[in-house]
DNA sequence: CGTCGTCTTGAGAAAGCTCAATCGCGGTGG
DNA sequence: CCACCGCGATTGAGCTTTCTCAAGACGACG
């Protein structure tokens, strides 16, 4: 339940060139120069314990993180406690973007399992901008993304019922799997039924009850993490259209 | 229905500095030169009717807006026609920051009334941040408002029932109206209760209930679009702690 | 003063929540 | 190696919240 100290971990052993991710993360059409340019900028690579948090919410000290195995999620806390899960990030993903709009992360990051994370501090990664005209574009391309992730997610919560959202999330957990090469109708959750409640917007037990509905109705196959997608076209159509029953369409 | 043509109206009769939303949308400390070359930046005031759009998703005509008078929606929507209301912009707002990431917007905007606003086309924004560091961080100020904004909805939508939810919308559009020397107490409504139930994840039935209870619990006072809030304090304490009756806090 | 659209109110149905019991699996100690 | 423990997940039952459908009221506007 700590922040990991920064700066705790030694160089990554695994130039930037070599990773496996770096398709995700690299700016293509970098040259040689800019390449090293980019590798001497890394800070390090991080190792933080399962439940502890990457950064809080209003932390200064800001930095890019890419994810290299394990799972992050975001949150929001009102002053009661109460939590609302903004994203889950895994390995491929960038997080850290919402503090480069202002000078603090807007939230919490916390680690869903053991996590290795490669990190890039934000005076770093804006002098790089500076140098690399490349990266200011890949930094906007990220930010956007964001901002239309969270807003996917607010026509979610805002318009659909339980069933339909759970489809939704599977649907593009299943798309981005398939975009890292990934079986696209097989894989583990990497999150517990409970933080995926939260970031939907329903109860655990009703969760657990949408994903035994989704299985009667043969379109997955559930068993704790694992799921199996059978019907991918049903479940694409289950998360898409039906959103409400269209009351008031003009 | 249709999307308003841009470059249909005047050049703005009101110069920026002699603008009464100056501080709203002028970053602070412009020299005389300075302020002359965001004077001339400025394309024109662009005058759209109740209903017109003022851009929509994926238009590559790109452009920040300064609303001067009236009231902006933006929204997204499913392919089946499902809409989720994701801002209100009220004069003194800017939008069209959601397009400065990609390159183009990732909503429609859509006038609630008769509405006015400013227009700064994206490449004389753009230019004008390359000559005017100060501008680039009040845009980057901008962007992490309306990340923050989102995420606050998410945590609304995601965490409150439809009381806290409307509770949370009243207390903060009385602090936006105190901030910008209206009275906090007592404001209309820029938006139809359709609009309003949209943007709070309800039915417009239930949003009608809701104000009828806060109005019987002698919270607030509301006829039709005029709404005078009795007992501040009960509010933002309806809208703030209760979310749900936290069963699982640590 | 009528008409239309918006808002409110009522009643019944459905969706989702809470509480409680149980299941199943992984880890631990005998 | 096996019994036990604990936690996360599932399932059931009853209840609350919210939705839907329908009717009626209220206002704005012609």
């Amino acid at each position: 339940m700590k922040t990991v100290p920064l700066h705790s971990a030694k160089k990554s052993a695994i130039a930037c060139h070599n990773c496996s991710l770096s398709d995700l993360c690299l700016p293509r059409g970098l040259n040689r120069d800019e390449l090293e340019l980019l590798e001497n900028s890394i800070n390090k690579t991080v190792k933080i314990k399962k439940k502890d948090y990457l950064f809080h919410r209003d932390d200064t000290q800001q930095a890019i993180f890419a994810v290299k195995a394990g799972a992050i999620k975001t949150s929001l806390s009102t002053p009661d406690g109460e939590e609302q899960i903004l994203g889950f990030y895994l390995p491929g993903d960038l997080l850290g973007f919402d503090a480069f709009a202002r000078d603090r992360h807007t939230c919490d990051a916390q680690a869903l399992d053991d996590t290795l994370v490669c990190e890039l501090s934000m005076d770093n990664f804006q002098d790089l901008c500076g140098k690399l005209p490349i990266m200011r574009g890949q930094m906007m391309r990220q930010i956007g993304t964001e901002i239309e992730r969270e807003q996917m997610l607010l026509l979610t919560l805002g318009q659909m019922r339980t069933e339909e959202r759970l489809a939704t999330f599977l649907s593009s957990l299943s798309e981005r799997n398939q975009e890292r090469g990934f079986s696209p109708a097989e894989f583990n959750l990497p999150m517990a039924r409970h933080d995926l409640a939260n970031y939907l917007g329903m109860a655990v037990e009703t969760l657990s009850r949408m994903f035994s509905r989704l299985q009667e109705e043969k379109i997955i196959a559930v068993q704790h993490r694992l799921v199996k997608i059978d019907d991918m076209n049903r479940l694409k159509q289950l998360a898409h259209h039906t959103c409400r029953p269209a009351s008031d369409v003009l």
